[in-house]
DNA sequence: GTTTGTGAAACGATTCACAGCT
DNA sequence: AGCTGTGAATCGTTTCACAAAC
Protein backbone atom coordinates (compact mmCIF):
# COMPACT_ATOMS: atom_id res chain seq x y z
CA UNK A 1 0.00 0.00 0.00
CA UNK A 2 1.37 3.78 -1.21
CA UNK A 3 2.40 5.49 2.11
CA UNK A 4 -0.04 7.87 4.10
CA UNK A 5 0.74 10.68 5.79
CA UNK A 6 0.17 10.36 9.39
CA UNK A 7 -1.93 13.99 9.05
CA UNK A 8 -3.88 12.26 6.75
CA UNK A 9 -4.70 9.06 9.52
CA UNK A 10 -5.69 11.80 11.70
CA UNK A 11 -8.21 13.23 9.71
CA UNK A 12 -9.85 10.05 8.88
CA UNK A 13 -10.21 9.11 12.58
CA UNK A 14 -11.78 12.46 13.05
CA UNK A 15 -14.03 12.25 10.43
CA UNK A 16 -14.68 9.28 11.99
CA UNK A 17 -16.06 10.76 14.86
CA UNK A 18 -17.97 12.86 13.12
CA UNK A 19 -19.40 9.94 10.91
CA UNK A 20 -20.34 8.53 14.14
CA UNK A 21 -22.21 10.99 15.55
CA UNK A 22 -24.43 11.65 12.08
CA UNK A 23 -25.16 8.07 12.38
CA UNK A 24 -26.61 8.44 16.16
CA UNK A 25 -28.98 11.68 14.50
CA UNK A 26 -30.00 9.24 11.63
CA UNK A 27 -28.25 10.94 9.02
CA UNK A 28 -28.27 9.12 5.67
CA UNK A 29 -25.66 10.86 3.84
CA UNK A 30 -23.01 13.78 4.09
CA UNK A 31 -21.27 15.93 1.70
CA UNK A 32 -17.78 16.51 2.05
CA UNK A 33 -18.38 19.98 2.23
CA UNK A 34 -20.00 18.77 5.36
CA UNK A 35 -17.33 16.95 7.07
CA UNK A 36 -15.01 19.19 6.30
CA UNK A 37 -16.80 22.25 8.63
CA UNK A 38 -16.66 19.90 11.43
CA UNK A 39 -13.08 19.07 11.05
CA UNK A 40 -12.30 22.38 10.42
CA UNK A 41 -10.42 21.53 6.64
CA UNK A 42 -11.99 22.00 3.17
CA UNK A 43 -14.32 19.94 1.37
CA UNK A 44 -11.32 19.25 -1.11
CA UNK A 45 -8.99 18.02 1.67
CA UNK A 46 -11.62 14.95 2.60
CA UNK A 47 -12.34 14.00 -0.91
CA UNK A 48 -8.45 13.71 -1.51
CA UNK A 49 -7.79 11.82 1.84
CA UNK A 50 -10.94 9.46 0.92
CA UNK A 51 -8.93 9.29 -3.03
CA UNK A 52 -6.07 7.54 -1.25
CA UNK A 53 -8.38 4.31 -0.46
CA UNK A 54 -10.71 4.02 -3.25
CA UNK A 55 -14.39 6.19 -4.08
CA UNK A 56 -16.70 5.47 -1.56
CA UNK A 57 -19.01 8.74 -2.98
CA UNK A 58 -21.88 9.04 -4.82
CA UNK A 59 -21.82 12.37 -7.50
CA UNK A 60 -24.43 15.04 -6.75
CA UNK A 61 -25.10 13.20 -3.59
CA UNK A 62 -22.27 12.72 -1.11
CA UNK A 63 -21.36 10.01 1.09
CA UNK A 64 -23.71 7.24 3.14
CA UNK A 65 -22.94 7.85 6.53
CA UNK A 66 -22.89 4.22 7.66
CA UNK A 67 -21.09 2.80 4.51
CA UNK A 68 -18.66 5.88 5.08
CA UNK A 69 -18.52 4.70 8.62
CA UNK A 70 -18.14 0.85 8.44
CA UNK A 71 -14.81 2.17 4.89
CA UNK A 72 -13.20 4.22 7.74
CA UNK A 73 -13.68 1.46 10.59
CA UNK A 74 -11.84 -0.50 7.91
CA UNK A 75 -9.07 1.58 6.86
CA UNK A 76 -8.18 2.50 10.68
CA UNK A 77 -7.93 -1.07 11.34
CA UNK A 78 -10.76 -0.57 14.10
CA UNK A 79 -12.99 -3.33 12.64
CA UNK A 80 -11.64 -6.05 15.50
CA UNK A 81 -10.30 -5.64 19.07
CA UNK A 82 -6.84 -4.80 20.61
CA UNK A 83 -5.69 -5.86 23.37
CA UNK A 84 -3.99 -3.39 25.13
CA UNK A 85 -1.45 -3.39 28.46
CA UNK A 86 -0.73 -0.30 30.82
CA UNK A 87 2.68 0.11 31.96
CA UNK A 88 2.91 2.35 35.32
CA UNK A 89 -0.10 2.64 37.61
CA UNK A 90 0.55 6.07 38.47
CA UNK A 91 -1.56 8.65 38.28
CA UNK A 92 -2.07 8.66 34.55
CA UNK A 93 -2.24 5.25 33.81
CA UNK A 94 -4.82 4.29 36.00
CA UNK A 95 -6.46 7.35 34.61
CA UNK A 96 -6.26 5.84 31.26
CA UNK A 97 -7.73 2.79 32.87
CA UNK A 98 -10.62 4.11 34.01
CA UNK A 99 -10.89 6.15 30.91
CA UNK A 100 -14.49 5.08 29.26
CA UNK A 101 -13.12 6.32 25.61
CA UNK A 102 -11.22 3.14 25.03
CA UNK A 103 -13.08 0.28 25.57
CA UNK A 104 -15.93 2.66 23.55
CA UNK A 105 -13.72 2.04 20.19
CA UNK A 106 -12.15 -1.70 20.83
CA UNK A 107 -8.87 -1.35 22.76
CA UNK A 108 -9.60 -3.09 26.00
CA UNK A 109 -7.14 -2.46 28.85
CA UNK A 110 -6.50 -6.00 29.64
CA UNK A 111 -3.46 -5.60 32.33
CA UNK A 112 -1.56 -2.68 34.41
CA UNK A 113 1.49 -3.09 35.61
CA UNK A 114 3.73 -1.42 38.36
CA UNK A 115 6.63 -1.79 39.68
CA UNK A 116 5.59 -0.58 43.14
CA UNK A 117 5.08 -3.14 45.85
CA UNK A 118 2.64 -0.94 47.47
CA UNK A 119 0.64 -0.92 44.41
CA UNK A 120 0.74 -4.57 43.22
CA UNK A 121 -1.70 -6.34 43.86
CA UNK A 122 -4.55 -3.65 44.28
CA UNK A 123 -6.88 -3.65 42.28
CA UNK A 124 -7.77 -0.64 39.37
CA UNK A 125 -11.46 -0.67 37.80
CA UNK A 126 -11.53 -4.03 38.21
CA UNK A 127 -7.85 -4.80 36.94
CA UNK A 128 -5.79 -6.37 39.91
CA UNK A 129 -2.20 -4.56 38.95
CA UNK A 130 0.52 -7.14 37.86
CA UNK A 131 4.18 -7.02 39.19
CA UNK A 132 5.94 -5.49 36.00
CA UNK A 133 9.05 -7.71 36.71
CA UNK A 134 6.50 -10.85 36.17
CA UNK A 135 5.80 -8.71 32.80
CA UNK A 136 7.10 -11.11 30.00
CA UNK A 137 6.54 -14.12 31.49
CA UNK A 138 2.98 -12.97 31.55
CA UNK A 139 2.66 -11.37 28.33
CA UNK A 140 4.87 -13.80 26.28
CA UNK A 141 1.97 -16.19 25.00
CA UNK A 142 -0.16 -12.87 25.46
CA UNK A 143 -1.71 -11.35 22.20
CA UNK A 144 -0.81 -7.65 23.56
CA UNK A 145 -1.56 -5.23 20.40
CA UNK A 146 -0.84 -2.14 22.09
CA UNK A 147 1.40 -1.14 24.87
CA UNK A 148 0.72 2.09 26.75
CA UNK A 149 3.81 3.09 28.28
CA UNK A 150 2.92 5.67 31.39
CA UNK A 151 5.78 4.96 33.50
CA UNK A 152 8.66 7.84 34.56
CA UNK A 153 10.87 9.35 32.35
CA UNK A 154 13.77 7.00 33.75
CA UNK A 155 12.25 3.69 33.33
CA UNK A 156 10.73 4.42 29.70
CA UNK A 157 13.68 3.01 27.53
CA UNK A 158 14.20 0.02 29.65
CA UNK A 159 10.70 -1.02 29.45
CA UNK A 160 10.25 -0.13 25.77
CA UNK A 161 13.39 -3.07 25.23
CA UNK A 162 11.24 -5.24 26.78
CA UNK A 163 8.10 -4.50 25.02
CA UNK A 164 9.87 -5.19 21.96
CA UNK A 165 11.72 -8.62 22.88
CA UNK A 166 8.34 -10.20 23.03
CA UNK A 167 6.81 -8.97 20.10
CA UNK A 168 4.90 -5.80 20.95
CA UNK A 169 4.62 -3.48 17.55
CA UNK A 170 2.68 -0.19 18.78
CA UNK A 171 3.62 2.03 22.12
CA UNK A 172 1.51 4.61 23.03
CA UNK A 173 4.48 6.67 24.98
CA UNK A 174 3.05 8.86 28.06
CA UNK A 175 7.11 9.45 28.97
CA UNK A 176 8.67 12.50 28.11
CA UNK A 177 11.56 10.49 26.31
CA UNK A 178 12.35 10.06 23.16
CA UNK A 179 12.29 6.36 22.52
CA UNK A 180 14.46 4.16 20.19
CA UNK A 181 13.05 1.29 18.69
CA UNK A 182 12.99 -1.57 15.84
CA UNK A 183 11.82 0.40 12.57
CA UNK A 184 8.43 -2.10 12.57
CA UNK A 185 7.29 -0.62 15.67
CA UNK A 186 5.06 2.10 15.45
CA UNK A 187 5.12 4.80 18.41
CA UNK A 188 3.14 7.53 19.55
CA UNK A 189 4.22 10.29 21.71
CA UNK A 190 2.01 12.40 23.72
CA UNK A 191 3.77 15.09 25.54
CA UNK A 192 1.69 17.52 27.80
CA UNK A 193 4.13 19.49 28.61
CA UNK A 194 4.93 20.17 24.52
CA UNK A 195 1.67 20.46 23.96
CA UNK A 196 1.89 23.60 26.69
CA UNK A 197 4.95 25.06 25.55
CA UNK A 198 3.35 25.26 21.90
CA UNK A 199 0.45 27.32 23.42
CA UNK A 200 3.35 29.32 26.00
CA UNK A 201 4.97 29.98 22.24
CA UNK A 202 0.99 31.18 20.96
CA UNK A 203 0.85 33.45 23.63
CA UNK A 204 4.25 35.13 23.16
CA UNK A 205 4.05 35.84 20.18
CA UNK A 206 0.88 37.51 19.15
CA UNK B 1 7.35 38.36 13.22
CA UNK B 2 7.00 35.90 10.13
CA UNK B 3 4.84 32.70 10.81
CA UNK B 4 6.93 29.84 12.35
CA UNK B 5 5.50 25.75 11.35
CA UNK B 6 4.07 24.31 14.12
CA UNK B 7 6.14 21.40 13.77
CA UNK B 8 9.56 23.77 13.89
CA UNK B 9 7.65 25.01 17.59
CA UNK B 10 7.20 21.59 18.77
CA UNK B 11 10.93 20.31 17.67
CA UNK B 12 12.43 23.95 19.37
CA UNK B 13 10.61 22.50 23.05
CA UNK B 14 12.22 18.96 21.88
CA UNK B 15 15.79 20.61 21.87
CA UNK B 16 15.33 22.89 24.44
CA UNK B 17 14.64 19.19 26.77
CA UNK B 18 17.84 18.07 25.32
CA UNK B 19 19.67 21.37 26.24
CA UNK B 20 18.55 21.19 29.54
CA UNK B 21 19.91 17.56 29.89
CA UNK B 22 23.02 18.79 28.63
CA UNK B 23 23.11 21.70 31.25
CA UNK B 24 22.79 19.27 33.87
CA UNK B 25 25.60 17.13 32.64
CA UNK B 26 27.81 20.32 32.77
CA UNK B 27 28.59 19.72 28.77
CA UNK B 28 28.88 23.69 27.52
CA UNK B 29 28.74 23.19 23.88
CA UNK B 30 26.85 21.22 21.53
CA UNK B 31 26.51 20.62 17.87
CA UNK B 32 23.10 20.78 15.33
CA UNK B 33 24.49 16.75 14.63
CA UNK B 34 24.48 15.97 18.57
CA UNK B 35 21.04 18.06 19.00
CA UNK B 36 19.63 16.18 15.95
CA UNK B 37 20.02 12.57 16.83
CA UNK B 38 19.05 12.78 20.17
CA UNK B 39 16.11 14.60 18.46
CA UNK B 40 15.46 12.02 15.60
CA UNK B 41 16.10 14.52 12.94
CA UNK B 42 18.86 16.10 10.90
CA UNK B 43 21.59 18.76 11.49
CA UNK B 44 20.36 20.58 8.55
CA UNK B 45 16.96 20.67 10.33
CA UNK B 46 18.14 21.46 13.11
CA UNK B 47 19.94 24.49 11.81
CA UNK B 48 17.25 25.62 9.80
CA UNK B 49 14.64 25.50 12.83
CA UNK B 50 16.82 27.42 14.62
CA UNK B 51 17.61 30.00 11.74
CA UNK B 52 14.39 31.39 11.86
CA UNK B 53 14.71 33.05 14.80
CA UNK B 54 18.47 34.59 14.69
CA UNK B 55 22.06 32.92 14.07
CA UNK B 56 23.21 31.39 17.45
CA UNK B 57 26.20 29.07 16.63
CA UNK B 58 29.86 29.63 16.39
CA UNK B 59 31.04 28.33 13.08
CA UNK B 60 33.70 25.45 14.06
CA UNK B 61 32.38 25.09 17.26
CA UNK B 62 28.49 24.88 17.57
CA UNK B 63 26.17 25.66 19.93
CA UNK B 64 26.56 27.42 23.84
CA UNK B 65 24.40 24.96 25.77
CA UNK B 66 23.16 27.86 28.37
CA UNK B 67 22.80 30.30 25.65
CA UNK B 68 20.94 28.21 23.83
CA UNK B 69 18.54 27.03 26.34
CA UNK B 70 17.69 30.48 27.40
CA UNK B 71 17.27 31.57 23.56
CA UNK B 72 14.80 29.07 23.14
CA UNK B 73 13.38 29.52 26.78
CA UNK B 74 12.88 32.67 25.53
CA UNK B 75 11.32 32.03 21.58
CA UNK B 76 9.08 29.81 23.53
CA UNK B 77 7.67 32.07 26.26
CA UNK B 78 8.74 30.27 28.97
CA UNK B 79 11.28 32.43 30.82
CA UNK B 80 7.50 33.65 32.93
CA UNK B 81 5.54 31.59 34.66
CA UNK B 82 2.24 31.06 33.88
CA UNK B 83 -1.14 30.46 35.60
CA UNK B 84 -3.26 27.76 34.21
CA UNK B 85 -6.82 26.89 35.19
CA UNK B 86 -8.36 22.96 35.24
CA UNK B 87 -11.98 22.50 34.10
CA UNK B 88 -13.30 19.32 34.82
CA UNK B 89 -12.08 17.45 38.17
CA UNK B 90 -12.40 13.70 36.67
CA UNK B 91 -9.48 11.12 36.55
CA UNK B 92 -7.89 13.40 34.05
CA UNK B 93 -8.15 16.42 35.46
CA UNK B 94 -7.08 15.64 39.08
CA UNK B 95 -4.17 13.71 37.20
CA UNK B 96 -3.18 16.35 35.47
CA UNK B 97 -3.19 19.09 39.24
CA UNK B 98 -0.63 16.32 40.39
CA UNK B 99 1.81 16.18 37.23
CA UNK B 100 4.65 17.52 38.46
CA UNK B 101 5.97 18.07 34.45
CA UNK B 102 3.89 21.12 34.74
CA UNK B 103 5.01 23.28 37.39
CA UNK B 104 8.82 22.58 36.85
CA UNK B 105 8.50 23.90 33.32
CA UNK B 106 6.31 27.01 34.65
CA UNK B 107 3.02 26.10 34.00
CA UNK B 108 1.49 26.65 37.82
CA UNK B 109 -2.18 25.40 38.17
CA UNK B 110 -3.50 27.54 40.37
CA UNK B 111 -7.60 26.61 39.99
CA UNK B 112 -9.80 23.42 39.27
CA UNK B 113 -13.10 23.55 38.29
CA UNK B 114 -15.92 20.89 38.88
CA UNK B 115 -19.91 21.07 38.25
CA UNK B 116 -20.19 17.89 40.59
CA UNK B 117 -21.62 19.29 44.36
CA UNK B 118 -20.21 16.21 45.72
CA UNK B 119 -16.54 16.86 44.10
CA UNK B 120 -16.68 20.80 45.14
CA UNK B 121 -14.66 22.14 48.13
CA UNK B 122 -12.48 18.79 47.75
CA UNK B 123 -8.44 18.99 47.93
CA UNK B 124 -6.79 17.94 45.30
CA UNK B 125 -3.12 18.27 45.74
CA UNK B 126 -3.74 21.58 47.94
CA UNK B 127 -6.19 22.97 45.69
CA UNK B 128 -9.52 23.39 46.39
CA UNK B 129 -11.57 22.14 43.76
CA UNK B 130 -14.03 25.56 43.16
CA UNK B 131 -17.66 25.11 41.56
CA UNK B 132 -17.55 25.86 37.85
CA UNK B 133 -20.75 27.82 38.59
CA UNK B 134 -18.53 30.69 40.06
CA UNK B 135 -15.82 30.78 37.29
CA UNK B 136 -16.54 33.90 35.20
CA UNK B 137 -17.00 35.42 39.14
CA UNK B 138 -13.45 34.23 40.70
CA UNK B 139 -11.57 34.31 37.17
CA UNK B 140 -12.96 37.39 35.48
CA UNK B 141 -10.03 39.42 37.57
CA UNK B 142 -7.28 36.91 37.61
CA UNK B 143 -5.20 35.98 35.17
CA UNK B 144 -5.59 33.09 33.59
CA UNK B 145 -3.01 32.63 30.84
CA UNK B 146 -3.76 29.19 30.09
CA UNK B 147 -7.25 26.30 30.61
CA UNK B 148 -7.05 22.67 30.31
CA UNK B 149 -10.00 21.66 29.33
CA UNK B 150 -10.69 18.22 30.96
CA UNK B 151 -14.95 17.84 31.07
CA UNK B 152 -16.79 15.50 29.00
CA UNK B 153 -17.71 16.16 25.45
CA UNK B 154 -20.91 17.39 26.21
CA UNK B 155 -20.19 20.22 28.28
CA UNK B 156 -16.99 21.26 26.61
CA UNK B 157 -18.05 24.09 24.20
CA UNK B 158 -20.02 25.58 26.46
CA UNK B 159 -16.78 25.92 29.19
CA UNK B 160 -14.79 26.81 26.14
CA UNK B 161 -16.97 30.02 25.07
CA UNK B 162 -17.24 31.41 28.93
CA UNK B 163 -13.40 31.20 28.90
CA UNK B 164 -13.06 32.92 26.22
CA UNK B 165 -15.60 35.51 27.09
CA UNK B 166 -13.46 36.55 29.72
CA UNK B 167 -10.51 36.67 28.06
CA UNK B 168 -8.67 33.33 28.07
CA UNK B 169 -6.65 32.84 25.00
CA UNK B 170 -5.20 29.63 25.29
CA UNK B 171 -7.00 25.97 25.80
CA UNK B 172 -5.66 22.39 26.36
CA UNK B 173 -8.58 20.31 25.27
CA UNK B 174 -8.59 17.17 26.41
CA UNK B 175 -12.51 16.64 25.27
CA UNK B 176 -13.02 14.51 22.10
CA UNK B 177 -14.75 17.43 20.28
CA UNK B 178 -13.68 20.27 17.65
CA UNK B 179 -13.42 23.43 19.55
CA UNK B 180 -14.70 26.63 17.75
CA UNK B 181 -12.84 29.70 19.02
CA UNK B 182 -12.06 33.25 17.52
CA UNK B 183 -9.07 33.54 15.30
CA UNK B 184 -7.18 34.99 18.23
CA UNK B 185 -7.72 32.08 20.48
CA UNK B 186 -5.12 29.33 20.61
CA UNK B 187 -6.63 25.90 20.82
CA UNK B 188 -4.03 22.46 21.16
CA UNK B 189 -6.16 19.00 21.32
CA UNK B 190 -5.01 15.76 23.06
CA UNK B 191 -6.91 13.03 21.93
CA UNK B 192 -5.63 10.07 23.14
CA UNK B 193 -8.64 7.80 21.49
CA UNK B 194 -7.16 9.57 18.14
CA UNK B 195 -3.32 8.58 19.21
CA UNK B 196 -4.33 4.78 19.19
CA UNK B 197 -6.59 4.87 16.28
CA UNK B 198 -3.01 5.74 14.60
CA UNK B 199 -1.79 2.89 16.49
CA UNK B 200 -4.14 0.88 15.24
CA UNK B 201 -3.75 1.86 11.63
CA UNK B 202 0.14 1.26 11.26
CA UNK B 203 -1.04 -2.36 12.74
CA UNK B 204 -3.04 -2.87 10.19
CA UNK B 205 -1.06 -2.08 7.17
CA UNK B 206 2.31 -4.05 7.58
C1' DG C 1 -28.12 21.71 -10.09
C1' DT C 2 -25.18 19.29 -6.94
C1' DT C 3 -21.17 16.97 -5.44
C1' DT C 4 -17.52 13.73 -6.34
C1' DG C 5 -12.82 12.41 -7.92
C1' DT C 6 -8.59 13.93 -9.59
C1' DG C 7 -4.87 15.91 -12.41
C1' DA C 8 -2.40 20.31 -12.19
C1' DA C 9 -0.86 24.32 -9.67
C1' DA C 10 0.44 26.41 -5.53
C1' DC C 11 2.27 26.19 -1.33
C1' DG C 12 5.06 24.71 2.49
C1' DA C 13 8.57 21.91 4.69
C1' DT C 14 12.76 19.31 4.42
C1' DT C 15 17.13 18.19 2.54
C1' DC C 16 21.22 19.40 -0.09
C1' DA C 17 25.36 21.50 -0.66
C1' DC C 18 28.56 24.84 -0.03
C1' DA C 19 30.41 29.51 1.07
C1' DG C 20 31.97 31.69 5.12
C1' DC C 21 33.52 31.96 9.71
C1' DT C 22 36.24 30.14 13.79
C1' DA D 1 39.71 21.09 9.78
C1' DG D 2 35.03 21.65 11.72
C1' DC D 3 30.54 23.43 11.93
C1' DT D 4 27.20 27.04 11.08
C1' DG D 5 23.93 29.61 8.21
C1' DT D 6 21.41 29.72 4.14
C1' DG D 7 20.03 29.95 -0.76
C1' DA D 8 18.59 26.41 -4.06
C1' DA D 9 16.65 22.02 -5.04
C1' DT D 10 13.66 18.53 -3.69
C1' DC D 11 9.97 16.48 -1.76
C1' DG D 12 5.38 16.23 0.15
C1' DT D 13 0.86 18.27 1.16
C1' DT D 14 -2.90 21.20 0.29
C1' DT D 15 -5.73 23.86 -2.71
C1' DC D 16 -7.68 24.76 -7.23
C1' DA D 17 -10.61 23.93 -10.79
C1' DC D 18 -13.22 21.26 -13.70
C1' DA D 19 -14.89 17.09 -16.20
C1' DA D 20 -17.79 13.26 -15.02
C1' DA D 21 -21.65 11.24 -12.56
C1' DC D 22 -25.96 11.51 -10.43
Amino acid sequence: MRKIAESTVRRLSLYLRFLEKFEQEGIATVSSQALAERGGTTSAQVRKDLSFFGSFGKRGLGYSVPELSRTLRDILGLERPYNVAVIGAGKIGTALVQYPGFANRGFHIRWVYDRDPRKIGVSCNHLKIRDVAQMEAELAEAKVDIAILATPADGAQGITDRLVAIGVKAILNFAPVQLDVPADVSVQHVNMALELETLSYALRNR
